[in-house]
DNA sequence: TCAAAAGTGTTCTCCCTACACCCATGG
DNA sequence: CCATGGGTGTAGGGAGAACACTTTTGA
């Protein structure tokens, strides 16, 4: 395909008064969606973030944040874009997992998603331009959903799951500072299993990612839990040798 | 956005004599690329299957198969429709595993790929309509590739060294009786680690899925080596109960 | 003083690893 | 008969799993 053949497949045409875009072949809208999770740690679930549809179609109903791609930013930016907007943070980590495609899932026109995976500490998060319609909702409590995002949220999910074994991402879900029973309560909600106390610490420990800190807390007015910090630089020199977390 | 609203965002045009389609926001091309990898008994190494562009951009360069997404199918049949083209198979493994992005990535217009991971029986693949361009590379001699390929192809082999350690995947790669040498030199091709014989023929006979046959093979003119075939069914009962190829 | 959560160590078992010899076949 | 590859078992070590009592603190 020359030069030539450029011009006739794309161009800018005017249509009944309105500037837009022409293509001999017909293009799907492409969005990324957003699958936010925070994690609660006084109950020790997992919490999603979804907005409420201001628009139709799905007008009222509860969504995953997500938005059109523009044309000059890559479907990571637009992602990172979108959690930035919905929860004010720029850091989150964020990753694509998979892309949803069936021809009538939005009946506005053909609109093909890549969904993300966010990972946020709820603490740190300040509503954005939307604030007032997003809402924090227990995963294992989740309302009926627009579009195909249910599916979308259960493939985060287990994308999570899988994930957890090969990188230590459950920090980006925990404050600086936590427990060693946060953490475990964390991994519990994520995985969906119990672990022995004594063994969970135990293997946490053995990574080397855990610094042990002077402070204590005290959360529920009991006797004091130790604090630790995830230590990134012995993740990443343990990184290198290569390791799997083990279930 | 109202049933009006929809109407000024997309519309049937004519332009320039052409008949094509009209947006008020731009759209990108979206394709399926596949990365089909195959596996040389013989030398007991990894093969990628390319094609010759016959058109510019890029033209007489190496490239995944791949191709635009019709109005009416999913990525994923758009990538099994490609992979049947290529190889004439329409039962293979074939999983999408990320999707491209970067606004220039292809000169003629944006376009957007979902890349799909798919495995196939060497001996049981028939050229397709471009048989005469299409050839397997040696995947640690593959030539320069067009647009960002090279990055796809390396992400997949990656997914692929990922993947196998949660689904047998491997036997999709080969005849349907095998050799445990075979079996072992295909995982230390694709996890590039050697194994001991007996430890790695131990660990997979452990897991249940394999079903040793009367027959057996004498391909290099030595002792005869005992056929196995992958027994699905075991397989399916031991997924249930979850399980972790470890190496 | 009682209830609730935290800290801590040992034993047993299983699986992974390392390792070497004999067997069958073809040339 | 010899070269090549195939088949097989055991011993040792390390990591995971099971398991209970004591300590601290607030109420």
């Amino acid at each position: 395909m020359n030069q030539e053949n450029i011009a006739v497949t794309t161009a800018r045409v005017e249509h009944n008064g309105v500037d837009g875009f022409w293509y001999k072949y017909p293009h799907p809208a492409v969005t990324t969606d957003c699958v936010i999770f925070g994690y609660d740690a006084v109950n020790g679930t997992l919490k999603v973030l979804l907005i409420e549809r201001g628009i139709d179609p799905h007008k009222g109903k509860w969504a995953l944040p997500g938005g059109f791609i523009n044309p000059s930013e890559t479907t990571d930016e637009c992602a990172r874009r979108e959690l930035k907007e919905e929860t004010g943070l720029s850091d989150a980590f964020l990753e694509q997992f998979r892309s949803y495609s069936t021809p009538d899932r939005d009946p506005r026109e053909r609109v093909i998603t890549i969904a993300y995976l966010a990972l946020v500490r709820m603490q740190d998060v300040v509503g954005g331009d939307d604030a007032a319609s997003a809402r924090w909702f227990d995963i294992n409590d989740v309302p009926s959903l627009a579009f195909d995002h249910k599916d979308i949220l259960w493939d985060a999910r287990e994308y999570l799951r899988v994930r957890i074994h090969f990188k230590p991402i459950g920090f980006d879900l925990l404050p600086e500072k936590f427990t060693m029973r946060q953490l475990q309560t964390l991994y519990e909600a994520i995985l969906g299993v119990q672990f022995d106390r004594r063994n969970f610490a135990k293997k946490m420990l053995h990574f080397d990612m855990l610094t042990q800190l002077d402070e204590k807390a005290n959360p529920s007015h009991k006797r004091e839990a130790i604090l630790y910090s995830f230590n990134k630089e012995s993740y990443d020199t343990l990184k290198r040798k290569g390791f799997r977390l083990e279930f």
